[in-house]
DNA sequence: TTGAAAGCGCTAACAC
DNA sequence: GTGTTAGCGCTTTCAA
């Protein structure tokens, strides 16, 4: 390995000089200058970035704990949370770190733990629970954190997620237009927080608009589509008087059209489906999913933003909820 | 920062045995050591990850090069390698240093910078086409490399690839046996490796059926949907003999299928198609697409696999070739 | 069983 | 402009 002492020795100034040289200090000589850039050239050296990191202060990286990254997704959520945070990493300077966690093992370590051992700025957080040990722990950290889908607030961390209340309130608003009554909502995970503002955006607005909300007509997909589809069967056979069906993820409502289809339920005709996200699939399924768009790339963009912002003590709201886009596919017809 | 040197003083021990009996040696007296630890509880102390990695040998990081890790992706390619990866590294213990490159923006560091700053053990590279700099550095590194989806055959150097060959060829033997002789395709990216190697798959095996290759039956769609598209939509009007067309990947057929439909070319009836990757769209598309299954996860988790065996020196070979399923769906018929 | 001391590669006062 | 010195937090000989 080429250290900046071999460069010293072989240049004839001394390390300091030299470390002056190569980070563009302006007292050096520009020729001495010169001379240190060339023999470093030959040498090929390249600084230690793990002694730099021990000897400044900060370590200029964030952290992201994800909680989800695995095999066979049918949506890219994360990918595209990643790319975000690299795309602004990389404008600042930044490098990323990330722990993966999964929520069926026991955690390894804490978030602290890995926060501090690497010397991080700030961290992200992504697809955690609300009954994990992480949220609790997460809540008031002495550490600058962003969470995505997840509420928080206080001086150190920030939330970014979709305005999930307005968007399901939408929802429900369009779907009456449509002339729907009898509305049947499919929700998520029951410990995700995005499910319980779903959920209450639609509760909200069904009874604002006059129509009952029965327990019978809420079901948990638990975002997996064979859950849907298996919860979907067992109701739509019961409960034709349905006309629609609103779906807090897209995967959900393809699992609930498949069981429509097997039950010879004509989607949308007899069945109007709205979904939640906007992941690729939806535009390809048949009937193409008329669902609510979440932009993950900005969620992904604005929560590193926000973390940088919150390291850097500028003063910013910390929280953040995204516009939504309700898409207009082929899933819901008039009644 | 709590540090070793707070609990020596604390537990009125030397930093020497405070460092010892944290990290389980055993010429340490137990007592000596509960005292010691009880003290780094109560204090909070986490090791520091970066002194630590600055004194010792190695760094046990892989990096990771992703070359391709871009918004909006119909695919979740790179969330499958990343998975894999951190599902061999959690494993092993290591941790992982994630560098992006975009192909549009001249690379700020090249491999070697990235990998000597960071003291990385060994480097997982994907997503590179043989035009860009990289790939050539990349041949004969002096640092241990995996590349996925890129040939490569040295003491440091690995490759971990589907084997596209005999998937291609088998592609085109399936659409024989069907009855179909005027096959066409659709190729992928001209630098990218896979699609020379698809591509000479394709016309061995057509050759050895005794079926004329035409330089006209060879499309170019960039692996883009958008270009698929716009190619098929020009050529199928032209070449109404063409029964089957075979695209080297599934977002192509996808492009493919749409300008067949706008047309009015039935698939399959009229035109049968067979996509590369399937990737999860391909199942939703209507009709739902025959296609060759890569394991995405698979690769990664070999490439990472293969990266630790290079690193530990043991003696296994360099080249990897997994194998493919051909998923039948809906998108192929008989003529 | 414990401690003193050197050093990993680098930066940053402070002097000259 | 340049060099001396100390030190980041940790591990590791080598003595005691």
């Amino acid at each position: 390995m080429v250290t900046i002492k071999d460069i010293a020795k072989k240049s004839g100034y001394s390390i300091t000089t030299v470390s002056r040289a190569l980070n563009g200090f302006d007292d050096v000589n520009e020729e001495t200058r010169k001379k240190i850039q060339k023999v470093a050239e030959e040498l090929q050296y390249y600084p230690n970035a793990i002694a730099r990191r021990l000897v400044k202060k900060g370590s200029n990286t964030f952290g992201y704990i994800v909680c989800g990254l695995k095999r066979g997704e049918k949506h890219s959520i994360v990918q595209e949370f990643l790319s975000a945070i690299y795309d602004f990493a990389n404008k600042v300077g930044y490098e990323i770190l990330i722990m993966t966690v999964d929520s069926k093992k026991k955690s390894p370590k804490s978030y602290l733990q890995f926060a501090k051992e690497h010397n991080l700025s700030g961290i992200i957080v992504s697809g955690i629970t609300t009954d994990e040990p992480y949220y609790r722990e997460l809540q008031n950290s002495e550490i600058p954190c962003v969470l995505i889908d997840l509420v928080a607030d206080n001086i150190n961390v920030g939330s970014v997620t979709t305005d999930n209340y307005n968007a399901s309130r939408d929802v429900v608003t369009y779907l009456y237009d449509k002339g729907h009554r009898n509305i049947a909502y499919m929700n998520g995970k029951a410990n995700a927080s995005v499910s319980m503002v779903r959920y209450s955006g639609y509760v909200d607005r069904m009874r604002e608009l006059g129509l009952k909300v029965s327990m019978d007509y809420v079901l948990n997909g638990d975002f997996s589509e064979e859950i849907a589809y298996q919860e979907a069967r067992e109701f739509l056979q019961k409960h034709p008087e349905v006309t629609a069906f609103f779906c807090a993820s897209d995967l959900m409502a393809v699992g609930l059209i498949k069981a429509a289809r097997e039950l010879g339920i004509k989607v949308p005709e007899q069945l109007s489906v709205v979904g939640f996200d906007d992941i690729p699939i939806a535009e390809y399924t048949s009937p193409p999913l008329t669902t609510v768009r979440q932009d993950f790339y900005q969620m992904g963009y604005e929560a590193t933003q926000m973390l940088y912002s919150i390291i850097n003590k500028q003063d910013i709201p910390h929280i953040k909820k995204l516009s939504y886009e309700l898409v207009e596919r082929s899933s819901v017809s008039m009644v």
